[in-house]
DNA sequence: ATTGAGATGTTATAACATATCAACCCCCGA
DNA sequence: TCGGGGGTTGATATGTTATAACATCTCAAT
């Protein structure tokens, strides 16, 4: 288990490492990991934080990179589609995948107060969500868990 | 651990089952059981399915109890509040609570194929989620579980 | 050169949600 | 009985998120 978000870390190494990732993962797939493609990702990596589509937008049209609506959901949809980032259901926005590459249903920690997001991928509670949901002969496609509350930093403050 | 929604039932029992939980709910708490909020959570009662604001407006604007978004929101609002009712993040919509009174962080299981969605309070992984996140040392205040999928009744369809 | 899949450009609109402020109602205490 | 305060409702306007629909472009494989 691992979280990547809350407490320090290099982030500028971050940014670089997942982007290299994300361009041997385009390759290997055969994915055409275009500029507006690119861009989005670097957008989402700046931060451990989501963003929803229309502040990505604003920055794409500032650099000219498109000014409409569907030129954001494009890049995004093929970010979340390949694993390169997450959809927050809770926020309607979107966060950059802090584990390429390992199969998951991760929980994301959403912090209320400075709105950093971590992302825990968990095995034990993924085995014991499959066991209980097995016995409702359910077939799942698709797991979303979302925690919101506060980040151990914030909890300090708040206290 | 128990699933409501999926499989066979008596649906009118259901229902007068819940209103009269939620009446004797609000009378304990003092709360105000308004005409409105009464045929919202009614609304929501009618099907095992997450119904939208503005569907659940729709109606209430045909049987003159209301016509602008405010008036949906509010009663829905009331509803998750006070436990009666619980917002689906996925899909932007709002499902009657199918285990009133039982201290719950649910998972939704919902079914695409039909819009079915069943409720499972799952005391297993509740309690490996919270000792995964408490090593973090994030705190908690909210959980949504949500998968999608197919439902039983779905699967065998689709095979 | 042609074709076909994927990507992009562009316009319009659908769908979901909240801010604000005035009016009203009910209960309670003076 | 009066008057105030909290909660509820009515009404208008606006903000935010998401997709439909259709035209065009790019590029690699044939």
């Amino acid at each position: 288990m691992t979280t990547i978000g809350f407490g320090q870390h290099d982030h500028s190494h971050c940014i670089t490492d997942m982007m290299q990732s994300a361009e041997a993962h385009c390759r290997e797939n055969q994915l055409r990991f275009t500029p507006v493609r690119r861009r989005v990702l670097e957008l989402l990596l700046a931060e451990h934080r989501a963003k929803g589509a229309y502040e990505v937008l604003q920055t794409l049209s500032e650099e000219g990179l498109g000014s409409q609506p569907p030129v954001a959901y494009r890049a995004l949809d093929f970010l979340v589609k390949h694993g390169l980032a997450h959809r927050i259901e809770r926020l309607n926005a979107y966060a950059a995948c802090a584990h390429l590459g390992t199969s998951h249903a991760p929980a994301f920690l959403i912090c209320r107060a400075c709105q950093l997001i971590a992302e825990l991928d968990g095995e034990d509670f993924n085995s014991a969500l499959d066991a209980e949901v097995a016995s409702t002969g359910f077939s799942i496609e698709r797991i979303a868990v979302e925690l919101v509350g506060l980040c151990p930093t914030c909890t300090e403050t708040a206290a």
